[in-house]
RNA sequence: ACCCCGGUAGCUCAGCUGGAUAGAGCAGCGGACUUCUAAUCCGCAGGCCGCGCGUUCGAAUCGCGCCCGGGGUACCA
């Protein structure tokens, strides 16, 4: 089915190009938006006046052109022209009830997939092998998680790929700190902070010490030639790490499809340099290998140091060639911090040179930082994800006591869980990706307003009412009865439901999980208003059903939007 | 110095390709639980949308300049 909205856009657009046949319409938008106001009507066309200057005439007389070659549509009850030249839209209720049927039937709740198969490698999380996952990696993995989902449900071939740090200097500095400072006792209790600590001193000594650096350095090229030794160590660095990032990524029900980190491409390295060279994209400068990117405006970029050693632009050309052939992807998609914007410039310029004819592109997000500014492992003050999403259970758990005294434990501890990681989860994704987050315990974990725990309370009151309905009319299916809109709290509620296409849509395009998160907000402050000053369970026959219907079609609608933004939604919290 | 972001209510932020009186949440004040879950709802108060100029019928939104903050700028990722 077609949302209202393209409908009523493809109504408006036929009807300006009969009214101006000839003419190039292109430079207004000639389609629908929800009005602003609802005292306007449901629906609004801008174009009118956006017209006025190209076809020389005044944006009423050419509002009323278009609505003169219009015709009529089912859905429409009224059309007028208001202010300069907009013309507002009223729907007529009996199609818009009807239509809300047909949505409670479909799955997709109207929703088109144009991905139509097309794949979509999708690049994202990346922690570091023995760092343990703090704070700074949490938007990359939530984001890029809720991309992953809606470009899925849109019809697209995602391959999620966690292109971890597993590969690199520091692996000469941490396999000699192993063998020098290994506490077995912690190593025993909390693996993968020992060796954040291990590396931390190493790399401490490393600053004084020319003969550690060069004995550190010895060891990392033992690691590359293959020494049997020093690969088991690593081996055993990165197996700790995985089974580290696993049961953070279990909690935050995040999975992928592979891992292929660093390492993977490790071999691959040479060839690549040897191709630039080869195709004269890369020279040598200053002892390293260099693509001069000049035309583009962009710094130089090395692809070989003066040492022979390769970097991460190396690997991550390697990544882009491997997945191109591997994959065949429509487009490749990464999710990091803002600090690699020029990086991805250069290495999509670089890529494109190559030969790649994939759409690429950087989706980037604001760094978080703490109120006394960036954290950084050095400095120790950085907030470990796994206590940030204990505080935030623990914290719902104690809200769960008080207002659930007679659940069983097991019960409560599931939904603090369910809760908890849901307003960690929200609080990054109900922002706008892009803007710096100044990391806070009281937002990071807000559990009342615009947050996670409200979009699930709407949940598990809409299941509560509808097990109660259940309980008390057992012979009942109210999709028998018709969906009424007779209050206007009901049909407000209606046209938000209506939307749900196009904020998903919008929020994939852009990659921009605000939208969806916002559309998702406006329905439950619509839905807690409705549910709070109109009665369901106590309305006359019919109209209870009618509303049971309203119920369920905003539950689904809730249910199936917080999925796509990864949060869980309990039948009570 | 250059490049990329941001500056909206006391605080944290939305604001879609320019559109009608600029919206939420928190905090503040005042109301609503014998009823379908009060993690809620209703009401009040709160704003030269950083500053200036320009484009336009119309600018928080687009362009230029300036101020302030953040990030980046050849061998770390």
């Amino acid at each position: 089915m077609n949302s209202i909205e393209s409908q009523l856009s493809d109504w408006s657009a036929r009807a300006f190009r009969e009214a101006f046949p000839g003419e190039d319409l292109s430079v207004a938008s000639i389609g629908v938006s929800p009005t602003v106001d609802e005292s306007f009507g449901d629906y609004q066309c801008n174009a009118a006046m956006g017209l006025a200057r190209i076809l020389r005439k005044k944006p009423r007389d050419i509002a009323q052109a278009a609505i003169d070659a219009s015709g009529s549509h089912p859905l429409i009850a009224g059309v007028e022209i208001a202010g300069p030249g907009f013309i507002n839209i009223t729907l007529n209720d009996s199609e818009l009830a009807g239509y809300l049927e047909n949505l409670q039937a479909d799955k997709r709740l109207g929703t088109p997939q144009p991905g139509g198969g097309r794949t979509i490698v999708m690049d994202y999380s990346s922690p570091n092998v023995a760092k343990p996952m703090h704070i700074g990696h949490i938007r990359s993995t939530v984001i890029g998680n809720a991309l992953d989902r809606m470009y899925r449900f849109l019809g697209y071939r995602v391959i999620a790929d966690n292109h971890i740090g597993d590969w690199g200097t520091q692996f000469g500095l941490l396999i000699l700190g192993y063998r020098h400072f290994l506490d077995r006792d912690s190593m025993e209790r909390s693996p993968v902070e020992e060796l954040e600590r291990i590396y931390v001193k190493s790399y401490e000594r490393s600053q004084e010490d020319e003969a550690w650096r060069n004995q550190a350095r010895a060891e990392l090229v033992k690691l590359q030639k293959g020494d049997p030794e020093n690969v088991a160590l690593w081996e055993k660095f990165v197996g700790l790490s995985m089974s580290e990032f696993e049961k953070i990524y279990q909690r935050l029900d995040v999975s992928f499809d592979v891992v292929n980190g660093e390492s993977h491409y490790r071999d691959c390295l040479a060839g690549i340099v040897d191709e630039l060279e080869e195709k004269g994209h890369a020279v040598e400068s200053e002892g390293a290998m260099v693509v001069f990117l000049d035309d583009l405006k962009l710094p130089p970029c090395i692809v070989r140091k003066s040492d022979g050693g390769f970097n991460y632009a190396t690997t991550d050309l390697a990544t882009i060639r491997y997945r191109i052939e591997k994959y065949h992807p429509d487009a490749i998609v990464y999710v990091t911090d803002e600090r690699q914007q020029l990086h991805f410039r250069q290495i999509f310029a670089i890529a494109e040179r190559m030969g790649c004819s994939s759409r690429m592109e950087h989706v980037w997000f604001g760094l978080m930082r703490l109120p006394e500014g960036t954290f950084s492992t050095r400095e120790g003050n950085v907030i470990r994800l796994e206590r940030l999403l204990d505080e935030a259970v623990t914290r719902a758990l104690s809200i769960v006591r008080e207002t659930s005294p007679d659940m069983s434990a097991e019960k409560q501890e599931a939904i603090a869980e369910a809760v908890g990681i849901g307003a960690v989860k929200y609080a990054d994704l109900s922002q706008h990706p892009q803007s710096v987050v100044t990391f806070k315990w009281e937002k990071a974990l807000a559990l009342d307003g615009n947050s996670a725990p409200y979009l699930q309370y709407a949940c598990a009151r809409i299941a509560s009412v509808r097990d109660k309905y259940a309980e008390r009319h057992p012979d009942v299916d109210p999709s028998d009865y018709p969906v009424r809109l007779d209050h206007p709290m009901e049909r407000r509620l209606a046209m938000r439901l209506v939307r749900f296409p196009e904020a998903v849509t919008r929020a994939a395009n852009q990659f921009k999980p605000n939208i969806l998160a916002e559309y998702l907000y406006e329905i439950s402050q619509a839905y807690s208003t409705f549910y709070q000053n109109v009665p369901f369970l106590k309305a006359e026959d019919g109209v209870r059903e009618s509303r049971m219907r309203m119920c369920i079609l905003t539950e689904s609608t809730l249910r199936l939007g917080l999925n796509l933004l990864g949060i869980k939604t309990p039948d009570r919290i």
